[in-house]
DNA sequence: TGAACATATGCTAATATATTCATATGAATG
DNA sequence: CATTCATATGAATATATTAGCATATGTTCA
């Protein structure tokens, strides 16, 4: 790291963008309705369009910005594309922030 | 809890907009930043612009965002404004994130 | 191979968000 | 009580984000 980097502590400046964008990943409702939709195992589009009544293509742009996030995975199957969570941190960050909004 | 209110399991679409509300505090590299700032304990304004470098009004902003977001508290002392994390969770929803972007 | 189905993607308009500048407020102090 | 210091706030601008439409891609199956 070079020595006129901005940083706190052990975060540098490289590390809380990519945190901050992380936490994008979690603050829109679109995708935390596909997060959590997802909490019960693999699903495929049309599945979760119905689960969270949103439109094929508004899921599918939300499917890919977790996608890129590396919070969920995908495979395809004939036609269908299944997603499922691909961390471990994602229920126990949501699961985190439901015990904050709960207080 | 209305009949035809959106609802996925236990999270109805108000809890659902509120958590996305309460990680959209997280998703922005200067509210982190400031966050992470306090794990120190508590700070008055200039420290935080000092520490996080971010010019005062930015810094003032954002703070106001993360009181809203009942994340941070404040007391007054003299001419100066003392802000500290005003949730356990945050540290914990910060190290899950962190968790996440190391593996 | 071509029609039907499932999903992805480029573009656009609407909306939200962050930063900066200028100024306001409120406390301390000579 | 006027000035200075610390912080907050309103307005303007710049930028990012989202949803929806139209269409493209890839798969199956008759």
């Amino acid at each position: 790291m070079a020595e006129n980097d901005y940083m706190i502590k052990d975060l540098d400046e490289e590390e809380l963008l990519e945190l901050a964008d992380l936490f994008k990943m979690f603050a829109d409702s679109t995708r935390i309705k596909i997060l959590y939709d997802l909490f019960d195992g693999e699903k495929n589009v049309s599945e979760i369009c119905e689960d969270i009544e949103m439109n094929q293509s508004a899921v599918s742009h939300q499917l890919k910005a977790l996608k890129t996030g590396k919070l969920i995975r995908s495979r395809r199957d004939g036609k269908a594309i299944y997603y499922s969570l691909d961390d471990e941190h994602v229920k126990t960050i949501i699961a985190m922030g439901k015990e904050h909004i709960e207080e």
